[in-house]
DNA sequence: CAAAATCATATTGCGCGCAATTTAATTTTG
DNA sequence: CAAAATTAAATTGCGCGCAATATGATTTTG
């Protein structure tokens, strides 16, 4: 009598147990849960507003420092033209932003907020101050764990690169 | 002279500054962040399988636990049927898994691994492994940030009730 | 300076993720 | 037991996210 279960069952290399493939062991699923997690939490913030997400986060980057090229956008959150393009004319759409192209570069589409866009700002504390409650951190906490967070996106973006 | 800037912008609460808003500085943004990591590198170890990550998710879970319904595999990845019937029709149509109605209950659905569903297995060791070296975290610190994150994710959902 | 290379953005296509609706089966309850 | 309510899954529609490709504009370089 075999002690395998199953004939096509693999035994585990050394130091790893069958139990450690299940989604809820693993640290990507509990950074899949809560990236889930806060958007779901944001959405009635921001369909007030009519925006999503990544919206907002395009907001959040223009209320840093209006007048940004599409690239420099994309640099800051890591998102491709693929993405941005339809985004920001849905932006443009609802009139929170302004979208033309560079006379100096005829490449380059810079982006402004319009007064509708600006006006929106105001509103962002109230939602920073709402997801905070909703994280239950204090300050502290929830700065620690974004640094670590942090390290984990460039250590895997670093390993990136040998694949 | 004003020290307003800007006749559009406002004030922030106190203890809330400007900077405050800049999606670098969020805990949410991070976590958005590492989640796309997670998912860029995942893909091309995935796609060698021709699996996507949130299909891996689903196999992950019937490595666990062979012979689920589609309910439970949408409560167990937090996920629902608009995501998981055509992500289950395509593992199905890439012969990893089967689809069958209960005969008790025919509402239900009941997705088992096929011969080739449960072969996978044994290469999720070697990702595993894999990925615990991109992240270049020891066991501990993974399990650490995991159990944050979980925590996190739960505090989000509780809050989730009162809008 | 013209051809080639590079660059910024847009477009297409596909797979999520989720809200809203639909369909069919089962359970509840009057 | 029949009508109403509930349930499980599928479908539709929309907005990402990203790879691949296309389109112009600018820079490089031969």
């Amino acid at each position: 009598m075999s002690i395998m279960k199953d004939a096509q069952e693999t035994l585990p290399p050394a130091g790893i147990d069958d139990a450690m493939l299940a989604p809820e062991r693993q640290l990507c699923f509990a950074i899949y849960s809560a990236a889930h997690a806060f958007t779901r939490t944001y959405k009635p913030m921001l369909e007030r507003f009519g925006l999503t997400y990544p919206q907002y986060l395009v907001l959040l980057s223009l209320w840093q420092t209006d007048e940004m090229t599409v690239k420099a956008i994309g640099e800051e959150l890591g998102l491709d033209s693929g993405t941005l393009s339809p985004l920001l004319k849905r932006l443009e759409a609802a009139g929170h932003i302004s979208r033309t192209r560079d006379k100096q570069d005829e490449r380059q589409v810079i982006i402004r907020l319009t007064p509708s866009g600006k006006a929106l700002k105001k509103e962002a504390f109230g939602i920073l101050m709402q997801i905070g409650a909703a994280t239950g951190c204090s300050r502290e906490e929830a700065e620690n764990l974004r640094d670590l967070l942090r390290n984990l996106t460039d250590r895997l973006d670093e390993a990136q690169q040998s694949f």
